[in-house]
DNA sequence: GCCGTTTTCGGCCCGACTGTTTTCAGTCG
């Protein structure tokens, strides 16, 4: 991660918002969002860029843009966001994070009833003085209540994707620090939850170098604030709000601490009383003889589950939800692995609303080692997503065929073609018959029950996988109703897979869990709209593997020509 | 603010949904 870019996208992100507040033109305002998702995504450092003169060829990016941008390197300031922060109130502009609150709404309470912050805002939700203004009235008022609740809680937990990112360049620092030995994620990111407290990481070095561990952890650049730094534990906030733990911990203990800051507590209370039954004691520090005090293992998570009597129990199912029964008998399946996955379902280019080209996609795939992988951009009815109508979908099937000819990876024509409200697709059978493999979505009437629309599209013979099946996206909306037994039974039926999508977080594990009891196929998508998603896979396995996924029945574990015949296996069928 | 095989100016992703309206405005994706 280059933090010099994201420091400048939050830069472009937050002159966008005042623009916005301030009613600026939109389309410059536009631009400047564009400009931060850019500089997000980039994978290259932007004062290299600029020294190379390359910034004035990313698309998007004009003269105005690159004097900014030069601005920031030599000065680490823009003068222009100087002058516009003073013009608003830093804490008001997060307020458009809130579902429901735009820039309209969040004027006009400025304007008119004097809101100056949160706890403003909520005062005037709350006394009515909001809903007597012209144009609002009590269901918008509920409406931005509702918003305020799936925010906050979005705020209090951190959504896995999120999580999950900050831990990765946590543990990717710790590993940079002197005597440093191993460095692994603890706590319910370890264990792939759908939401994350905080963030516990643990590191495995000699007593005598904890001490400059701490110090050295203390330096890194994101840290906002300490709350507790001592011998074996610090406790910290980074800038983005988030707190992390971390603690170290010595080698021979590393497995034992590992295995008991990982969790869950219902899965630990059960593996403690296993080891007391045998004589023994566990703790954080090791396993030892309950008589003696003599320490017997601690050194791998692997010794300690040994020592039980019990398989190793992979992270992700530690709930004390029936593993810890077939540990001891032996009889833990084999879950999916990242080392099994061959390809990625779903991913988007700049053909609809990608940032990357086809070709930069598939590079970024080839680097990963895939051995395929579907295209799938958006059909014509997502015209916010720049969808393709059948015209370019042929245009772009001839560049991966050109395309094919240069890379390893064997890149498959795909699709992710919208379900219409009647559960019609988006695009003829004529067309679909071309594509090797067609992901189909809902994207529209977000609030309905659409159990019908889903039944409906799977029963096109064409439709091989069913995109975020539930709608839910964490933290901003809610799945709409879904008879998911109903979907389940017709997914097996038809010979459909259903999404596990990284992205989102959706299917859930419970509903992982349920697809894989009936035998439903599942497909890992990364649902990448940028080349730096793609490696989010390893993240989606987690959450396979929360939902006891195994690898017969996750098409990613499938060769080439495995997949190949899923698909013909249902045209024929149907 | 960016961009150009119809343009160096005049467009720019535009439609669905919701709640407020009585013909529309704001938000979202």
């Amino acid at each position: 991660m280059h933090e010099r870019n994201l420091e400048l996208a939050k830069i472009f992100e937050r002159m966008a918002d005042i623009l916005e507040f301030l009613g600026d033109n939109k389309y410059r305002i536009n631009t400047y969002r564009r400009v931060a998702d850019l500089l997000e995504e980039l994978q290259e450092d932007v004062e290299d860029l600029y020294l190379k003169g390359k910034l004035e060829d990313l698309p998007g990016v004009g003269p105005s843009t690159v004097l900014k941008i030069e601005e920031f390197l030599r000065t680490g300031k823009i003068k222009k966001y100087e002058e516009l922060r003073k013009k608003v109130p830093e804490d008001l502009l997060d307020l458009l994070e809130v579902p429901g609150i735009g820039p309209k709404t969040l004027r006009i309470a400025y304007d008119k009833l004097g809101v100056r912050s949160k706890e403003d805002f909520m005062r005037v939700l709350k006394d009515g003085s909001l809903a007597r203004l012209p144009g609002f009235g009590p269901k918008k008022v509920e409406k931005i209540l509702k918003g305020f609740e799936l925010w906050e809680s979005a705020k209090k937990r951190i959504p896995l994707l999120e999580a999950y990112k900050i831990g990765s360049a946590v543990e990717e620092f710790l590993n940079s620090l002197p005597h440093v030995e191993k460095v692994s994620v603890a706590g319910s990111l370890r264990r792939r939850k759908e939401t994350i407290g905080d963030i516990d990481v643990l590191v495995s070095a000699p007593k005598e170098k904890w001490a400059s561990i701490h110090k050295g952890f203390l330096a890194y650049p994101q840290v906002k604030e300490v709350i507790l730094s001592g011998e074996t534990k610090t406790s910290v906030i980074l800038k983005n709000g988030r707190q992390v733990d971390l603690r170290t911990v010595e080698p021979q203990s590393w497995g034992s601490a590992l295995q008991y800051f990982t969790g869950s507590k219902e899965h630990n209370v059960r593996v403690r009383d296993i080891a007391k039954e045998k004589g023994l004691k566990l703790n954080e520090y090791g396993m030892f003889d309950a008589k003696t005090g003599k320490r017997v293992g601690g050194s791998s998570e692997e010794e300690i589950y040994e020592l039980l009597g019990m398989e190793w129990i992979p992270p992700e199912i530690r709930e004390n939800w029936g593993e810890i029964e077939l540990a001891l008998e032996g009889r833990l399946p084999e879950l999916v692995s990242e080392d099994q996955i061959r390809g990625d379902f779903h991913m988007h280019t700049n053909w609809s609303d990608g940032m990357n080209s086809l070709e930069e996609m598939v590079a970024e795939a080839q680097r990963l080692g895939y051995e395929y992988i579907v295209i799938g951009d958006h059909s014509q009815s997502a015209r916010v997503a720049n969808g393709l109508t059948p015209e370019r979908y042929e245009k772009q099937w001839k560049e991966i065929e050109k395309i094919n000819e240069d890379f390893n990876v064997e890149v498959l024509k795909g699709c992710e073609v919208d379900i219409l409200p009647d559960g019609s697709l988006d695009l003829p059978n004529s067309l679909l018959e071309g594509f090797d493999f067609v992901v189909a979505s809902i994207h529209t009437g977000l609030n309905q029950d659409n159990t019908y629309r889903i039944l409906k599209a799977m029963e096109n013979p064409y439709v091989n996988l069913i995109g975020h099946p539930t709608g839910k996206v964490y933290g901003q909306r809610e799945p709409y109703p879904l008879d998911m037994e109903k979907v389940i039974d017709q997914a097996l039926e038809t010979g459909t897979a259903l999404e596990i999508n990284t992205a989102r977080v959706d299917l859930s594990p419970d509903h992982i869990r349920a697809c894989v009891e009936a035998g439903v196929k599942l497909a890992i998508v990364t649902d990448a709209h940028a080349v730096g998603h793609l490696k989010f896979m390893k993240l989606g396995v987690g959450i396979a593997r929360r939902g006891w996924a195994v690898p017969e029945l996750v098409l990613n574990t499938f060769t080439l020509e495995e997949v190949r015949a899923f698909v013909e296996r249902k045209r024929r069928s149907l």
